[in-house]
DNA sequence: CTTAAAATTTAGACAAGACTAAAAATTTAT
DNA sequence: ATAAATTTTTAGTCTTGTCTAAATTTTAAG
């Protein structure tokens, strides 16, 4: 049994790890965690005590094969939550982090089945992220960051990078959403802001907006 | 903030008093709640401490309005999800309490509200049982005990008292649901048994069955 | 290659919720 | 009305997950 505190500390290592493939650092746990190193360290030998991460003091962690399904079961239920929220209850997409963070936590198989199934097995969740199937499998992505289109080139919002409820309804004030084309028009060196066109409105975009949308060419 | 163990001891406590209007005792708040006397007292401070419930020592306690509201608050959700789980995931009603346990806890006024409208705003849940509103009221049933049906009658299920999947699943065997007209043909002083008709099929049931089915005269 | 800085772990403490054993209060029975 | 039985509370302990402060190890700088 694996507890609702060891589930989120799972996550962020996942999540920690997905970047590169070293080992994850107990400070950068700690940090992601918003708690301290001491309370880190505690609890990666719980999980290392239960087989879901590798340890060696001092080194940092990996997720072992069990420890990565856990991970992804529970990022699977957040994600399917999510569309559940946005398709069947009319949350928007900013609404839905905070109560996905509760809902997958839900101990149950079929719940999780029949949702999915319910939801007609939906591959991606309101922000664009993959929706792992429930062996734990992800469908890799073919996605860019919008910062790094360095020409005058035609693409597809197909994710975000930082879904805060800031981001996101800076999103919507800008009507760009999931599917959205966004013609780049310009980048400046300067400070990397891109001059780009929504739907025939031309728009200035910083480097921080840009370097937290997906998109893919088209 | 009312932690998840307190509000199952508000939930315990709420249907403890249910049943007469006198205090409810340790004992019988930790039997309920399959722990020990001990356990209930410390829980029964804080409750007091957080103004849920009134309390003075060796005399039991009350709910208070506050405490009162909170137990509805999470019988509210628990038979909202218990709906959601029989009418869209394709539960049966003998699989949804422990579900629904978890279900129950979750925190979002906006969810819940949600969720009701979703549902068409529902009256009772699978097993019967009324849905509070969301400001706590109750609709006071008519409901009675088959038990207490003393000559040839016609009535109609409407509710179950042991909500156990052992008992349910006799019912499904039985063909005995909500809405179900059962006939009742005669009562055996002896030991209570009665004699009933269900769907043009006669049947002999315990007094057991006839102590935990809720029906109401036709 | 040695030392200073940074990262990590250990030690000891705390709060929540539970337990056991023992003490105190209430209820029941004689 | 008092003794026995039952109920309830208290005292002290345990586990989980957290913290601070101190000690240790690793990394980085010169």
């Amino acid at each position: 049994m694996v507890t609702l505190s060891e589930e989120n500390y799972l996550k962020a290592i996942y999540h920690l790890a997905k970047q590169d493939k070293a080992s994850v650092s107990t400070n950068a746990i700690a940090t992601k965690m918003l708690t301290k190193a001491s309370s880190a360290t505690d609890m990666i030998k719980k999980l290392a005590e239960k087989g879901l991460v590798d340890y060696q003091k001092y080194q940092g962690v990996h997720l072992t094969e069990k420890g990565r399904f856990a991970a992804v079961s529970v990022i699977r239920k957040h994600r399917l939550w999510e569309v559940f929220l946005v398709k069947k209850l009319n949350f928007s997409w900013d609404e839905v982090h905070e109560v996905a963070e509760q809902l997958e936590h839900i101990k149950s198989e079929k719940l999780t089945q029949q949702l999915d199934a319910f939801l007609d097995h939906p591959k991606e969740d309101p922000h664009g992220d993959p929706i792992p199937d429930c062996e734990g499998n992800l469908p890799s992505t073919q996605k860019i960051l919008l910062a790094q289109i360095e020409r005058a080139e035609s693409c597809i919002c197909v994710g975000v990078k930082d879904s805060t409820s800031q981001f996101l309804q800076y999103l919507d004030k800008h009507n760009i959403a999931l599917g959205t084309k966004i013609e780049v028009l310009s980048k400046e060196s300067f400070d990397e802001s891109m001059s780009i066109n929504v739907k025939n409105h031309q728009l200035t975009i910083s480097k921080e907006v840009a370097h937290n949308l997906f998109v893919k060419i088209s």
